[in-house]
DNA sequence: TTTTAAATTATAATAAATATCAAGATAGAA
DNA sequence: TTCTATCTTGATATTTATTATAATTTAAAA
């Protein structure tokens, strides 16, 4: 995690950016929930624990500039929220999400999956891909499981 | 398409709906802008020159029920608005969309592409699909060519 | 140290979307 | 037909996410 800390540092620097101590901060956060879904107000709140005196606005710049730098990608699942993912390390493409509509859980796809599929929309379409955003919605295993319950105790009731 | 909004007018009565005035004026805008991707506020602003009473809570609100309905896909392309995309009749899936970076325009991919990472999610994550949001972001034809016109132009000015 | 630019905070402003509520339209019952 | 209950609408207020502004602070450079 230092090491990654380190990284993102460099990466700022050569594009002429400080690690400021909130900047630190607002990342350590991302770091800390790099497989949640965080919203701009979300990660405010977490910095504010370790960094009361930081600012809204800040948080908001921070996570601009980490989008712009590809160290973040900012993903919508529809609920008009903005969430910040932090891209993993040396990845080619932004990954891949899984959204339950039942319980609203987010998982995460980090295979590719869509090697074949680009081939084809660059050739056929003609359209030079430099990035891409696929969501699945459906039912969690989670759900799946709770459902079958729930239906055998429907029959189990209808049955009296 | 007085076809089609005959059908959607079947599909708003059996869900106990009413196709009442406005909201025929805004299915009406819909189909006439099928391959657009317009915000509440066009919608709004096309349905107020046919019927100019129209408020936009009502807008809203159609376009909501349209949702529920899947007659219409709700979709955001990273600009904080949300879209709405009619669905192509008789579609079993929701399309996929070509964002380009340079001029913003949005081009449909109506083929599905997806059916083997389908099965991939399904099998190996447990995961049950209803549906699915694919959208590539790049560079359109036309932007590459202009791109590379661009191009000769700067070796020339360089070669002076 | 002084100078300069970058970054921050608090807050105001904007914009999209939703909630509220009184009034209007509509369908079925009497 | 008239009455009544329900659905729908329009105007407007409110909420919420995000961005802009302006004064201040920080940090590096000269």
């Amino acid at each position: 995690m230092e090491n990654r800390l380190e990284k993102i540092k460099k990466q700022l620097h050569s594009s002429s950016y400080k690690l400021t101590p909130q900047r630190e901060a607002t990342v350590r956060v991302l770091l800390e929930h790099a497989s949640d879904h965080l919203s701009a107000e979300d990660v405010y709140l977490l910095v504010k624990e370790k960094y009361p005196e930081i600012g809204l606005a800040t948080v908001y710049r921070t996570l601009e500039l980490l989008t712009e730098l590809k160290i973040v990608d900012r993903v919508n699942f529809g609920d008009g929220v903005s969430r910040y993912d932090l891209r993993v390390e040396g990845a080619q493409h932004f990954h891949h999400h899984l959204v339950c509509i039942e319980c609203g859980s987010v998982k995460e796809i980090q295979e590719d999956l869509l090697e074949d599929v680009e081939l084809i929309v660059e050739e056929r379409w003609k359209f030079q891909i430099t990035d891409h955003r696929l969501t699945f919605h459906g039912i969690c295993q989670n759900c799946q499981e709770k459902r079958k319950k729930q239906k055998k105790k429907n029959s189990k009731t209808a049955s009296l």
